[in-house]
RNA sequence: GGAGGCGUGGCAGAGUGGUCUAACGCGCCGCACUCGAAAUGCGGUUGGGGAGAAAUCCCCUCGGAGGUUCGAAUCCUCCCGCCUCCGCCA
């Protein structure tokens, strides 16, 4: 949600900031007639109120009650106000920094660096698909009878595999200063909406809880955030470093093709978030922290990857910066997105109320931003197509040899 | 799941229909006293919003949302959370 005093003030650098994501002008237009409205009914209503304050007080109650009918008929037009100006407030999307790339489309994201070796092969490799089940760690196809297609079961290597994956990821920023948090799989529903994720329409990802405003979460994004919502920090207590262990749920509506197969899009899998909460004039620093962690966390397990930059018109509601990892997938030749970190500013802090207080100041909205550690499931099609060998077999990751109490699968 | 109790400012805690502009206390901030500090004294101290060039004035906010009333922290309804007891259960 943007500020809207900088909607009344700026409404140009609005709409040229949210042009470039290719949101219309349209929004800011329909906003600031709205908002006139509301502005006019609640000085109308601010007035009316004073009065019934002093008739009470007068006990001049004839005039009271009579002043009391025109109050409710300016609170039922002010609630209608309000409600649409809501509405369009919240399709506005969050302004895009200015480092950020321009650009349309996913196309034109800007590729910033390789790092690692793509793996050679002297035989044609498999995907994680024939060596998961080859391997009998992997198990799409009981998944699909039992739960539906999107699912799939891990099996003992594969088990090993899926915990080694968080435990170095949890080792690895508990080491760097996070705090670890074990979160809900399930939240309420203004939770979604504060983040930014729709869990109603076309667009939705979120599987709801019948009979209750509970929904799975699709990150623990969600969770981490809630944390603090409604909260004000003290300056000194920020930034502060979570991370967060959660399954994710997304129904991937409509999501089909050879780049969605196997365990690239599925409904459900691990994840270990990040999520800061920090001081406005610190974020950029830190999303540049994020970003170095996750590259040095991939390192770490030597998988070769790429850094890409989003840019504006791929950025999506919520971040003003994106910066992802793809890994190098050697199934489907090609990369695929691993990680994902955004600097979102206030956007998010600001629908959630979170705060921060210098000592004797006003409090102001604090940033959050949040990026990947490991999502389990893309991170496994990673190891396994990159390390595999012509045997069939797959070498596990020297970082994760201690976590999987073996060298090799198969 | 059932029964009962509770939710008030940063903390603690009074207030059960109008004088609440929310007591008293602690903490915090400022000022005075002091070479400085402590102690003491005085003042300030939830957050949000509207009008105005400004001074300033006004509105909302006692877990949340509705309702009753001229008037609600106080009465009613629903929801959320916490506590106690009972039941059930990994």
């Amino acid at each position: 949600m943007l500020d809207i005093k900088l909607l009344r003030d700026s409404p140009q650098v609005v709409k040229d900031g949210i042009a470039v994501k290719g949101a219309g002008p349209k929004l800011v237009d329909e906003f600031l007639r709205l908002d006139g409205e509301w502005r006019t009914f609640t000085a109308n209503l601010d007035e009316k109120r004073a009065l019934q304050n002093k008739l009470s007080k007068e006990r001049n109650i004839e005039a009271a009650k009579k002043n009391k009918e025109e109050i409710k008929e300016l609170e039922s037009k002010l609630a209608a106000t309000e409600k649409s100006r809501e509405e369009i407030l919240l399709q506005i999307p969050n302004l895009p920094d200015a480092a950020a790339p321009r650009g349309k489309s996913e196309a034109e994201n800007k590729v910033l660096r390789e790092v690692g070796k793509k793996p050679k092969f002297d035989f044609t490799p498999k995907d994680h698909l024939e060596l998961g089940e080859a391997l009998g760690i992997i198990d799409f196809e009981t998944a699909s009878r039992v739960s539906g297609s999107g699912f799939y079961y891990l099996k003992n290597d594969g088990v090993l595999l899926e915990f080694a994956l968080v435990h170095y990821a949890l080792d690895f920023l508990r080491s760097k200063g996070f705090d670890l948090w074990f979160t809900p799989d399930l939240a309420r529903e203004k939770y979604y909406l504060g983040t930014g994720y729709n869990p109603r329409g076309p667009e939705a990802q979120t599987y709801l809880i019948e009979n209750s405003d509970l929904g799975l979460v699709a990150t623990s994004e969600v969770t981490l955030a809630g944390i603090h919502a409604g909260e004000s920090f003290a300056a000194e207590a920020l930034p502060k470093r979570y991370a967060g262990y959660s399954h994710c749920f997304r129904q991937e509506a409509g999501a089909y093709g050879k780049y969605s197969r196997g365990l690239y899009r599925v409904h459900q899998f691990t994840k270990v978030e990040m999520y800061v909460f920090t001081r406005p004039e610190d974020s950029a620093k830190m999303h540049e922290e994020l970003l170095a962690l996750e590259e040095e966390l991939w390192q770490g397990l030597k998988v070769p990857y790429r850094v890409v930059e989003i840019c504006t018109g791929d950025l999506g509601a919520q971040a003003s910066r994106k910066f992802d990892l793809e890994a190098w997938m050697p199934g489907r030749n090609d990369w695929g997105e691993i990680t994902s970190t955004s600097n979102t500013t206030d956007y998010q802090a600001r629908r959630l109320n979170i705060r921060y207080k210098k000592g004797g100041e006003k409090p102001e909205f604090a940033h959050t931003l949040n990026g990947t550690a490991i999502a389990t499931s893309r991170a496994i099609i990673a190891i396994l197509e990159n390390y595999q060998r012509k045997d069939g077999k797959v070498d596990v990751p020297k970082a994760l040899e201690k976590y999987m109490g073996k060298k090799v699968i198969g």
